[in-house]
DNA sequence: TAGGCGATGGTCT
DNA sequence: GACCATCGCCTAC
């Protein structure tokens, strides 16, 4: 992302059966992006201040999303601070509205596709241990356990 | 360290 | 007109 950017470490998985993903009532102008392919960029605003964002997984139609809730910072950090405000880097991208801030993603990012300038996605590479709970500040759906993160590490915006 | 709460505005009913 | 896939500040312990 623009030279900036880090290692995803938690993510929350939204699907149209799901009463808590956006998708849940049908397509609208805002969750559009959510009905079309995978591999295409989903940004909204939340509580009216942050931005967040999503990718969209599965099969075109499934209206199935992950929600980038954290990230270990790893490049352009004195660009991610400025933006920020902040010199504590572990809470630099803690949190789904921290790191778009971060990172500089707004809704003229929404439906860019995952492989498409500024946004680059790269595959992990080796072995991780990936812990699971349930999601956070949901208040429909609250049991399902679809809340995975980077097991012990310090950037979660919330321990498992 | 944990919990309460105000800010703030788009989206949907 | 109500609802929020949040954040950060402020208390109280």
């Amino acid at each position: 992302m623009n030279g900036v950017g880090g290692i995803i470490v938690e993510v929350e998985a939204y699907h149209h059966t799901d009463p808590a993903a956006h998708s849940f009532r049908g397509p609208t102008p805002r969750n559009m992006v959510m009905f079309g392919p995978p591999g295409f960029v989903y940004v909204y605003r939340s509580y009216g201040i942050h931005w967040c964002v999503n990718f969209v997984c599965e099969k075109e139609g499934s209206a199935s999303a992950v929600l980038i809730r954290a990230l270990q910072p790893t490049h352009g950090i004195p660009a991610m601070r400025r933006r920020r405000r902040l010199h504590d880097e572990r809470s630099l991208c803690s949190g789904p509205g921290k790191l778009t801030e971060a990172l500089g993603i707004t809704d003229k990012h929404n439906g860019l596709a995952l492989d498409t300038l500024p946004i680059a996605l790269h595959a992990r590479i080796g072995k991780v241990e990936v812990a699971t709970g349930v999601r956070i500040g949901i208040t429909k759906a609250v049991e399902l356990p679809w809340r995975y993160g980077l097991k012990g590490s310090k950037f979660l915006s919330k321990p498992f």
